[in-house]
DNA sequence: ATTATCTATAGATCTATAGATAATGC
DNA sequence: ATTATCTATAGATCTATAGATAATGC
């Protein structure tokens, strides 16, 4: 107990219901997608009205985003690769992997917005526009830093190589939802890393 | 013009009638996904009232499995790597990936699909379900030839090389409609297959 | 006689707002 | 006095059906 305000101040009662609220909408969108989500649903999984929903969060979109939000700072740490460089950032990706793979709930809504996001016009664009050069920009730092300290060959395009493995998380992830049983993500992207890690390091 | 049925006839309007509406609905899935999408904008844009539509396509789900077996069948040689087998295969692949960055439209569509697909109960599910091991299958063969030609190590798993080469496609796809003027995807997957190719091949 | 297409509309949503009610805050 | 939540509902969809109309088919 002990965290957070007390559920009997309003204070507390709002922040436990604007928690609710987007773990609910979380799990929607994961389920159904944000266009296939409706606010009445939500609201009531939450257990709420959807205009006592709305007084928290005025509008659908602004709902998404807040989820968005939400992720941005619980996933704070776990991107960031922190502290890790050159290939061991590598072997830090295959963790990342693995946990993912233990949430398939998460993973699920993410690969759900990211495919609805690429529309013309969703409300996500902004943000997963705004994402992967985040992403990239970190990985590709990381892996600078290995070049730096001699431990990766300097003539790897850095930025290139993060959107290459960036790419191979996201289009994992897509057949691993659609048939779990028979494709094994961690074991794929293990291999896949190792193979980077060959053709990355200096020779000795 | 002398291709197809004169559209004087019922069964040239009716056929001319399909394909528009088909055109229009994958224009418009690509826009704004599966459920962004409205029978009455689709109708309207093949020349139909939304009740027109319904007399060809009985209800949406048919409509949107009607525009996947359509593309199926216009893709057919496409990713069937006709004759290609080994690292050629491979070759195929990357003229594969630069036909796409030219169309980004199709892209699109089929990236919003995929990303809505996994989505429970969503009507493109079983389609991507069958579609990915039917995919993984055949490139996968074509490598396995290669092993069986002595070009290629017979100690890769040709499945799960295929799974990965493929999670490689879908992934740069989404990076590069987001951004296509950062994001070179032909350059990026090209590099990624010479790495395959040399991990991939006998060495001599 | 059959087929393509339309008008009209039922019935079920869905998002968002207006305004009431009941709680906490001071 | 402010905040959280509710009831009620406006207004805009959306999918699909019923049944009429106008064309082609034989």
């Amino acid at each position: 107990m002990g965290e957070g305000v007390a559920t009997s101040t309003n204070a507390g009662r709002s922040a436990a219901a604007r928690q609710r609220v987007l773990g609910s909408a979380l799990k929607a969108f994961g389920l159904h997608g944000y266009q296939g989500s409706s606010l009445a649903k939500i609201a009531a999984d939450a257990g709420l009205t959807t205009a006592g929903l709305l007084h928290h969060y005025p509008s659908k979109e602004e709902l998404l985003t807040a989820v968005l939000v939400e992720r941005d700072r619980i996933d704070g740490a776990r991107f960031r690769l922190g502290g890790f460089t050159g290939l061991e950032s590598l072997d830090r990706l295959v963790q990342l992997v693995r946990s993912n793979a233990a949430s398939p709930g998460l993973v699920q809504a993410f690969t759900v917005l990211m495919g609805e996001s690429v529309s013309d016009g969703h409300p996500a664009r902004n943000w997963f526009r705004e994402r992967y050069p985040r992403r990239r920009a970190n990985l590709a730092s990381a892996l600078q830093a290995g070049i730096e300290a001699g431990e990766i060959r300097p003539d790897i395009d850095c930025e290139s190589l993060a959107a290459e493995i960036i790419a191979m998380i996201d289009g994992l992830q897509v057949q691993w939802l659609l048939d779990p049983e028979h494709i094994d993500m961690v074991a794929i992207f293990s291999h896949y890393i190792q193979g980077v890690r060959e053709s990355a390091r200096t020779r000795s």
